[in-house]
DNA sequence: AATGAATGAGACTTCATTCAT
DNA sequence: CATGAATGAAGTCTCATTCAT
């Protein structure tokens, strides 16, 4: 057995692995410890590397939580615009399926929300925020407002204001990962999705009665 | 008159005027700056006070902090607790009533809001935030909860459940607030007390049926 | 009842009395928490007084540090010296007196120790305590060296030198004390004394009989 | 060569010689300014280092102090352990070695004097003290009361009591050392370890005749 | 590419002293 | 005289960043 490699099991590894261990573990130690408690040396103690390497693969530390924050906007862009471009899909069905892709659980972690309310919270940050994400967000509000409008376009709704919806619709959501995150024993995610899709189903009853008559005959039990 | 006495206007107040001095420019400072931002040297800068007074009257900037959250808990429970306890008002008005109060220009500025949220991201400061404003948040849920099964008591509701109603009335104001933060150009405190009343209406539409014609009779022009 | 007589039992007092409240309250702040833990604020605490005077009747803390130590010096010089004075003793006696009042429970308290090595370790009052101390040390010094040029003089002990004689004593008397501050458990100030005798017995062996002998006696038991 | 080269000679150098500079700086301040004089910036400063050293190195600036003084307490045990172990003296040899080693010009130089004392005159360090260096005064201590107990046995001193013979030996030895450190100019070394075996010779004259006699002799000119 | 010792700015806190009351 | 709020210098410690190895 060679002794080198027991010793010292990591060497060198691929530039994008590196970079991906260090977004990983800073976001573990934010979610634990908050921004603040993020150092770099707690972070790269959590991934198992030398302090050196935060400024190595980064430049600093700034940018390595930016590029944590980037990492989240992309995951949660990605899920949503492959429904979004999902022609098989009717708008009702886009929306619900939005909808779950929100609460799905490998978005919705304890981890990854504490991450987003972290950046939501901290102002020193709220600059690169809106840098880095406004786009993904104005895009996906975009996107849910031609999905009601689309909605609406088929009729029967002459007094739905498409814009209002997705400001409904986009508070709620970000309003119950709020709760799942500071209050997890009293909203579950399938609460939200749940209530997510009741405020929606009361939008659009034609297209979602199936909701609400799920809804009442769950409440008639 | 000698320019020395201009320069040395210190001045000895009473114990709570102080503490209130800096707390207000605490709130200011974590808002603009963060969380991470507030340091004991900045807070009191703002307050045009000399830094050892962080010390001498909170023992340490931790409690000035604690004391930042305890201070909008109680601004917030007072304003909501008087509705409750107005005898004169139905619960369908008190329900209102407590929206409206969520969105008081009093309450919901830019900066309370800021900072609201700079207590919920860090992770840091999440137990203090337990420890303070739990009690207050789940006494506020009961009694949200409470006049919703007042409404449903007056019948017409058979389906309706008063715990679902609150987490989503609960959750919609807070992404409200959220998206009031980041994106005030986007949403307004008008905007979101309308999103929040519109969603009790079609919850209970026998008892706000003025905000759903409203609303009817608005989006109609 | 007068009420300002029960709410403020004290209220101005003697300049004497308050300065000898504030030396003993730093003498066993100084004991208890070092020198370095000797704050005003902890002394007037342990005084039950305000902050502010120490300053006011000191001047300055270090003021008040130099009058403990003043306070201490003068005390055992008082001591000794009535013993010195008095002329119905012997050499013999006022030696072994002297030493008796160097372990005296008036003298040798825990406190009172550990005040004197507080000053004595600390560098920063090195000075401070050679102004003030060091003429009684040598008064002293000079004291037990002529009590024993004058038992040397009655006669057979042609081989002593007593300045040496001198050191032994007053060294052994220190490291007592020092022991005694340190392990408490392992001497007690009998047995110090006792030391002490001893060492001044074997050096002056036909004026110190009895004490050889009571040695030899306890001993022989 | 460059003049920029000698600006910044920042070196890396093995942990335990830092270590080792820091507490030799240590000792420096610690003697000249005391331990509340021993502040992280005049310590690094001495070691030619910069600030942020003292806790990298150490934790804590009490960390420190704490390696001080095991290094001065394992220093001095070092020097006596061996000679105790050296099988080639006889007790009485073995006694008089290690009361020289005490004043050995190595050990009792005026700086590790004066940190000793630091260390005994601050009872916010007492503790420390205690736990880091009771266990050698102890063994010490049963050392010289066992020497002192076999020349007891090898006959002839039937009055002697080893124990209150080595709380003398000891309580000697730390007086003289004080009143070094105190009083430099009123005994050396030398005098120190002359008061130390007269003391030792009187109580075992058969063993220490040489010393009593060079002693006589010595005055006799 | 990787390591971690070294740096030093800046944070929080302590505390002697001042001074309005 | 006495009080204690206010001041601000100075201390300890943290941490992002640099850089020799």
């Amino acid at each position: 057995m060679d002794v080198s490699t027991e010793v010292k099991p990591r060497r060198t590894a691929p530039r994008a692995e590196r970079r991906q261990q260090l977004i990983d573990a800073a976001m573990e130690v934010i979610a634990e410890h908050g921004l603040s408690g993020a150092t770099t040396a707690e972070v790269t103690r959590r991934a198992g590397l030398s302090v050196g390497l935060v400024n190595h693969h980064f430049e600093s530390k700034d940018n390595l939580l930016v590029s944590v924050l980037c990492y989240l906007a992309e995951e949660l862009r990605a899920r949503w615009v492959e429904i979004q471009n999902d022609s098989a899909l009717s708008p009702a069905e886009k929306l619900e399926a939005i909808v779950e892709a929100l609460f799905h659980p490998e978005l919705c972690t304890p981890t990854k929300i504490a991450v987003w309310f972290a950046f939501f919270g901290d102002a020193g940050y709220r600059e690169a925020y809106r840098e880095t994400v406004e786009r993904y967000d104005t895009e996906r509000g975009h996107a849910i407002e031609g999905l009601c409008r689309a909605l609406k376009d088929e009729g029967g709704y002459p007094e739905i204001e498409p814009l209002a919806v997705t400001q409904s619709v986009e508070g709620l959501a970000d309003g119950l990962w709020l709760n799942l995150m500071l209050y997890p024993g009293w909203v579950t995610p399938q609460d939200a999705k749940a209530r997510v899709m009741e405020l929606i189903a009361h939008q659009f009853p034609k297209h979602f009665a199936h909701i609400l008559r799920g809804h009442a005959r769950r409440c008639a039990t």
